[in-house]
DNA sequence: ATGGTAGACCTTCTA
């Protein structure tokens, strides 16, 4: 099965972009993030005609976040745990009814800039609700996968230019923390786990010609639980498509589970 | 040291 996450920047910018990429790489389920429209206007009938299953979390403007899958969806969850007086879509999760079942949260964490304001500190608290709904989730003992932009530089090695990023939410101690706590509850990091070579970078920013000279960062991850992280058979950074006309500021990622 | 791009949308915010 191929599971895959893909921060889109804007579905109905990127549609044909996306359409594209999913008649050539064909994912069973993809997380998309920062849709940036409501459910009603997320473009669901070019995917549903490709036979995909569409379920929507979405938001006017910023954010929102989807999942597409090739088998049925089943308790679905929109928003974190404990999401009163939080309006931004960020979290949607589902199990996939395939012959082996497999638990799927889309994520897409908050950036946190600019630091020393309430955005950071959101980010924090949002990283710790994660954190917990993560345990919850890791208490079934299932297949799991937690898969999007989790705007989190782990290490020095997954930046181009890492000093360039030492002011930035993204590469904060307290975010690398988080992010270290919550692999530590038992999940494993399919990048490091079948690769783990530095470079491979899933966002390149618009600015600056970033991505001609590769000025990239490794922040689009995914996690798996140790029932999910036993069936790993590989993972793919799909960086060529960052190469294409219109291309989102992101890449999509893909693993292989033999399930 | 600075500025550079993209998307949504009401002219500025977010990334």
């Amino acid at each position: 099965m191929k599971l895959a996450t893909w921060n889109v920047n804007s579905i109905n910018a990127r549609l044909e972009n996306v359409l594209d990429w999913f008649r050539e790489a064909q994912p069973d389920v993809a997380c998309l993030q920062e849709i940036k429209c409501v459910d009603e206007k997320f473009p669901a009938e070019p995917f549903e005609s490709m036979g995909y299953n569409v379920v929507v979390h979405g938001q006017k403007t910023y954010n929102g976040v989807a999942m597409l899958s090739k088998y049925p969806l089943d308790d679905v969850r929109r928003g974190l745990p404990d999401g009163e007086g939080d309006d931004h879509a960020r979290y949607i999760e589902a199990l996939v009814l395939a012959p082996q079942p497999v638990r799927v949260g889309g994520i897409y964490l908050p950036n946190g800039n600019p630091i020393g304001t309430e955005k950071f500190d959101y980010k924090l608290r949002w990283m710790g609700r994660l954190h917990r709904h993560a345990q919850d989730l890791l208490a079934f003992e299932e297949p799991l996968a937690l898969m999007g932009d989790y705007n989190v530089i782990p290490e020095p090695e997954d930046a181009d230019k890492p000093e360039g990023w030492l002011g930035d939410a993204l590469f904060q101690p307290q975010s690398r923390e988080a992010f270290r706590a919550l692999k530590y509850l038992g999940l494993t990091d399919a990048y490091m786990e079948m690769d783990g070579r530095p470079g491979g970078y899933t966002f390149w920013d618009y600015q600056a010609g970033a991505w001609q000279r590769n000025h990239g960062i490794r922040i689009d991850h995914v996690l798996l639980s140790p029932q999910a992280a036993d069936k790993l058979r590989g993972i793919e950074i799909h960086k060529d498509v960052r190469d294409r006309e219109k291309p989102s500021d992101h890449v999509p990622v893909m693993v292989e589970l033999d399930l």
